[in-house]
DNA sequence: TGCACCGATGTTTTT
DNA sequence: CATCGGTGCA
């Protein structure tokens, strides 16, 4: 037998040598899940199977590159032809081979957030609708929640109920802008995140010689934080694994913690239905925190009533006990993470890297900087407006953009004017409406300028002229130069640094170094590629490096910092000693978060896994008063501080007592109670407010104890799916008024309830969108 | 068309 | 507080 497998306890060895049939994991936080894929995969290709054959996705590029270089470590360079990464990264690569079947470029350019939420304004003012209502973000979200759910355009139109829920949400021309979005992106040649997961289901879908190819490919499939899958993600794993049905798929319920995008837990809770002969392993032991922190966290998970129960345990030491530290304000939380930073890495000669400052939101970090900076602390924010998404690199990757991709609407329209050159919105729009007119590219459209009629003056149409010369003269350059030499030419010739050099300010600075970093960056991935030898297009491939990277990925400089992260940054890392700020109500769990049951049990778990993050020591830290919109607001401690058992928390400042005790988990049992009892008097406009919101959020219940996963019932969505809702309860609506459940059919995204209601009306309402309260149970 | 200034508005979380 | 979009003037 393979020495590293002697490595293995015997929880961890059964599921590593199991090489056939479909097999689940359920592995527990800091239970080696990691290290199990990675011998796996060493295990599969020590018994002789092809690297070609094995598809592994994980969470990050980052977990990719990692167990890639582990395995490597193992087995040689056999690993290099291991095809892993994010469902992301793995499906582009694929969608640049056979996008063209669906009439994509191979060097179709992928949208970023910024870029899909900017076209959809557009749209919007463009269809001249009420911003106010329609507002962009909100657009986003739903458009973004359609596409995960594979509800296309045409998907969508055929859907009554879908298009009635967004009409009750006053946005009766949702469709048509769905539309023109995915038109328009189709123009631009261009796929946002959502699309690279539902084109490749187009793919495999229309294309079955397509999909049998890929099967046959990959023969093993592994898929690790399964529970973080979204619909669309569950299929493309579905299909590819229908024939081999070698499909290993590891996680935690306890830790899914994405479904505001799309996760569904209930992907993991029933994936022993999905396959026949699923062998289920559970790996238990935790081998990463003290007792004391283990049983801090397995008491807060407790709390959660729709879970898998399993039993995470540890033979590590007791260690200390989590610590609680009240603070005065923001400012003071940091001082005292800061100081006490300081004092522990002296008392224990610890290094900067053994600390973590995880929070909920992004915006926290700025205090714990100030603090850690007064201290010499050197650290590293991770996440929040990542690099590539700073203006001035957005800018400079928008020309090698447009010079790949001339289709590129949302680049082109970057730096049209940018640096000045004369060329305005009222010229952009009408290019635009005549590029929508003839349906060809705005780009397209400038170049034959001269021979359409539009109202444009003559002066603006040299411009114009001007700058598509420019761009046909980076193309030539492109094809015979590299991405380095290319990147640095344009932003010397487009008057990009120039323009950056004209500001003196601290920021302007900042700004010209980073475009040079962006620069160095480009160079490195140039002189990486030269190295292996798969002179591809280095620029396309660059490109699309950017668009899904993720701040994790790159590790530069000094690696011995101080790590600030958003906790949801933080999953599957590990840290020393973990500082948990802000744990105050409304900000952790969030304030967006309490409407149902579902949503706070995710920010539960979101607890959960941060106070797993931690090895040695866990530090809670809440404030009295904590600044937020440039207000000083009074905050109170979390519910989740309380919800650890005693022993295992030290409470150094005592506890504040709530404001509210009666905002407690219990009333959450059976049916919820009205909510608006406990919130303060809603002005008109917070009214207005609550009557936007997404239509897909309504209050449910789940059911007391599910204790099995078999027994667990297929839904689609946990955020909108009422598993309690009975054939005979009374219900709510929020437009149709009360009523009674006549009938029940259909699962997952297709659960419908037949309801009568009072007025006489009987309206067949699908559960995933309708926004149903259950006033009364049979039973009651 | 471009720039400077103003007020409104908003913050979860990310590939 | 910071960003964005709108307005008004050169």
């Amino acid at each position: 037998m393979e020495k590293y497998l002697s490595q293995l306890n015997d929880a961890q060895l059964e599921p590593t040598i199991q090489v056939n049939g479909p097999m689940i994991i359920i592995a527990g936080a800091g239970s080696g899940k990691t290290r199990v894929l990675t011998y796996r995969i060493a295990y599969l290709l020590s018994k002789g199977i092809d690297a070609f054959n094995i598809l592994a996705l994980t969470f990050t590029n980052k977990a990719a590159k990692e167990m890639k270089g582990r395995i490597a470590d193992i087995v040689g360079d056999e690993a290099k032809n291991l095809w892993m990464g994010t469902f992301h990264s793995v499906f582009a690569k694929i969608l640049r081979f056979e996008g063209h079947h669906l009439g994509y470029p191979s060097n179709f350019t992928i949208y970023d957030t910024q870029d899909s939420q900017k076209l959809m304004g557009a749209i919007i003012r463009e269809m001249g609708l009420d911003k106010d209502i329609y507002k962009t973000k909100q657009v986003y979200s739903r458009i973004s929640s359609y596409k995960n759910s594979l509800v296309t355009v045409k998907a969508y139109f055929k859907n009554p109920e879908l298009m009635e829920a967004d009409a009750m949400a006053r946005r009766p021309r949702m469709g048509e802008i769905y539309k023109e979005y995915v038109d328009r992106c189709f123009k631009a040649g261009a796929m946002d995140f959502d699309d690279l997961l539902l084109r490749t289901n187009e793919l495999l879908t229309r294309f079955p010689n397509v999909l049998a190819q890929y099967q046959d490919k990959f023969r093993y499939i592994l898929v690790d934080e399964y529970q973080d899958t979204n619909h669309s993600q569950y299929l493309i794993v579905r299909a590819l694994a229908d024939r081999f049905q070698n499909i290993c798929v590891v996680g935690d319920d306890a830790q899914s913690i994405y479904a505001f995008r799309g996760a569904n837990i209930n992907n993991i809770l029933n994936f022993q239905k999905d396959y026949d002969d699923v062998k289920m392993f559970r790996l238990e032991q935790n081998y990463r925190s003290t007792k004391n922190i283990v049983g801090a966290a397995n008491s807060v998970i407790e709390h959660n009533k729709t879970k898998i129960d399993k039993i995470v345990w540890t033979a590590n030491v007791e260690g200390e006990k989590v610590i609680v530290h009240r603070a005065m304000t923001d400012a003071d939380e940091g001082r005292y993470v800061a100081s006490t930073i300081w004092e522990t890495k002296m008392n224990n000669q610890l290094d900067n890297s053994d600390f973590a400052v995880l929070y909920r939101t992004n915006a926290q970090s700025r205090a714990i900087e100030d603090a850690l900076r007064k201290r010499d602390l050197p650290y590293r924010i991770y996440g929040g407006l990542s690099f590539y998404q700073r203006k001035e690199i957005k800018d400079v990757t928008a020309y090698l953009r447009l010079i790949l991709n001339s289709a590129d609407e949302e680049a082109l329209k970057r730096i049209i004017n940018y640096p000045a050159r004369g060329i305005g919105q009222t010229t952009l729009d009408r290019l635009v409406v005549a590029a929508n007119a003839t349906g060809k590219t705005i780009y397209d459209v400038i170049k034959e300028i001269d021979s359409i009629s539009i109202n444009i003056n003559n002066g603006t149409k040299n411009k114009l002229r001007d700058f598509i010369t420019l761009i046909e003269s980076y193309k030539v350059m492109n094809k015979t130069a590299n991405a380095f030499d290319l990147a640095e030419h344009v932003s010397k010739t487009s008057g990009l640094v120039k323009e950056l050099g004209k500001d003196g300010t601290p920021e302007g600075v900042t700004k010209m170094d980073n475009v040079q970093e962006l620069l160095n960056g480009i160079k490195d991935f140039v002189e990486g590629q030269i190295e292996l030898a798969d002179a591809g297009d280095s620029l396309a491939e660059f490109l699309e490096d950017v668009a899904l990277a993720t701040d994790l990925d790159g590790d530069k400089g000094d690696p011995n910092h101080v790590a600030l992260m958003s906790i949801h940054m933080a999953k599957g890392l590990e840290f020393g000693h973990v500082f948990i700020v802000g744990m105050e109500e409304d900000l952790f769990p969030s304030a967006m978060s309490m409407n149902t049951r579902s949503e706070l049990e995710e920010e539960r778990r979101l607890f959960y896994v941060a106070l797993t993050r931690a090895e040695q020591q866990a530090y809670l830290t809440y404030t009295l008063s904590r600044y937020r919109w440039g207000k000083l607001i009074d905050a109170e401690p979390s519910r989740f501080i309380e919800e650890i058992d005693d022993e295992f928390v030290n409470i150094v400042t005592p506890l504040k007592e709530r404001h509210n005790p009666m905002l407690d988990a219990s009333i959450f049992d059976d049916v919820e109670p009205n909510k608006v009892r406990f919130k303060k008097p809603k002005t008109a406009k917070l009214q207005k407010k609550e009557a936007m919101k997404k239509p897909e959020k309504f209050i449910i219940s789940t059911p007391k104890k599910l204790k099995r996963v078999k027994h667990a019932k297929v839904s689609d969505d946990s955020n909108a799916v009422d598993s309690k809702l009975t054939v005979g309860n009374t219900v709510n609506h929020q437009r149709f008024g009360r009523g009674q459940v006549i009938k029940l059919e259909g699962t997952g995204a297709d659960a419908k309830a037949e309801i009568k209601f009072q007025n006489g009306d009987t309206k067949n309402l699908l559960l995933r969108f309708a926004k149903l309260e259950i006033l009364r149970t049979k039973h009651d």
